[in-house]
DNA sequence: GTAGAAAGTTAGGTCATGCTAACTTTTTTC
DNA sequence: GAAAAAAGTTAGCATGACCTAACTTTCTAC
């Protein structure tokens, strides 16, 4: 409806603009509206403070914005926030494989270098270490032309009892976080089975490799799992 | 003499500040004063823009600064611009060895990703490419705790007739130029006798390896010298 | 269906970094 | 040593990105 000026697509974008498609990205996940309070708390700036930048992202054709109402990625800003996310998990895919970089400290250092590295540099990252597919903590990575697996996993505070499951993906941000899944190897890739939940929010009880342990639901939440068929799962 | 505030060493510096003190360091060679003019020229903005900024460093402590004379580095804008100066030419020694950066483009992926890389990033690059003292273009890597080698070498424009001596160092900026300059095979470690030079200005006859070559003045001064003793090399 | 809560916006301010135009100071030149 | 040139500065403006405070719109609950 507004009159939305037509995206040039070279239009270089300054690091808090990608930092805003990004969040937007996130919440919508790729498609969805957002919320400005979303973005603001995610940024961790004023709410007032999104109100502005929105505008002009949606002047830049990157976003469709209404008044009150939130805002959602266009075709372009969808393509500009899957350029960043791309160079973030490189970043941290290439730290974490090329310079032994700590898989807790990875996404802080790539959340600055997503802004300053060229393509060029992402891609020859990225053929350096074999054109991964997921950053160190399970996420995808886009491809250059701008596809990404969008598969929706099932979080670890919403598995049944009994259900098992693959560690795919966990949340990237806390270290502390990161430094305690680790310590109970909740990894990706690693099978998980729900043993017990304890009701009103309770500790999971789980079994990962030969260990049992218990966590909270709050940390669960952080996990993301692909389901195993039980049926047939005989090897425990 | 001014009331300049403590430099808390730790405090952030910001992407422009780095670059003006890389600059006022350039220019002043470390310790020399640097003209407002010539601290605009460098970086491409306005003279008028330079007074503005260079107050708010020396707000800071980074400078010493009198009207209408030119800025001093102090010690702690020294040690600023030297840090600053180390993230940059590691990078540029990284980009080349780890991912086969071509030269002539390291200059420019290395201006912005030196605002951006944590020093334990540099200093883990370094590590992996074996602590390099130089980079791609000879020039010194300042170690971590700021010492520099500062020798001063002549520039072939200036190198005798007759005299040989080593590359050690190129310019680094001019893409272009250093394309040129590979292709005439004129990169630090080269051996190179001035077999003639012409008068007013003209064209300087150089032995590069087994070739002979001529290179305008302009050029030549962009490439420094360690001459070698002119006795004894009776080896070509 | 209206009152209060929640969400979102505008108004007005700040700071860093740049600009141009007009002015001042310093240097150079004869 | 005075006039012209060069160098440097201030004044005033713009932009991006933030802030708080005050206001408006939308949603929720009864």
């Amino acid at each position: 409806m507004s009159a939305a000026r037509e995206a040039t697509e070279t239009e270089t974008l300054t690091g808090p603009a990608e930092d805003y498609l990004k969040a937007i990205y996130a919440i919508g996940k790729g498609y969805g509206p957002a919320a400005t309070n979303e973005i603001a708390q995610r940024l961790a700036i004023a709410p007032a403070s999104v109100s502005g930048m929105v505008r002009r992202l949606a002047d830049q054709g990157l976003l469709s914005y209404e008044r009150y109402h939130g805002v959602k990625l266009t075709e372009s800003g969808r393509r500009a926030a899957l350029r960043t996310l791309r160079r973030h998990r490189v970043i941290e895919a290439y730290l974490s494989q090329a310079l032994g970089y700590p898989w807790d400290r990875v996404h802080h250092e790539a959340e600055r270098l997503e802004h300053a590295a060229s393509d060029e540099l992402v891609d020859r990252m990225a053929a350096t270490i074999g054109e991964p597919e997921v950053d160190p903590h399970g996420a995808p990575i886009p491809t250059r032309d701008g596809s990404v697996d969008e598969t929706e996993y099932t979080s670890l505070a919403d598995l049944d009892t009994g259900a098992a499951g693959v560690v795919v993906r966990v949340s990237d941000d806390d270290p502390e976080m990161l430094r305690y899944l680790a310590e109970l190897s909740i990894v990706p890739g690693k099978k998980i089975t729900v043993k017990s939940r304890a009701p009103y929010d309770g500790p999971i009880t789980l079994s990962v490799g030969r260990q049992e342990l218990s966590i909270g639901p709050a940390l669960a939440a952080n996990v993301l799992i692909a389901p195993l068929a039980d049926r047939g799962s005989r090897r425990g």
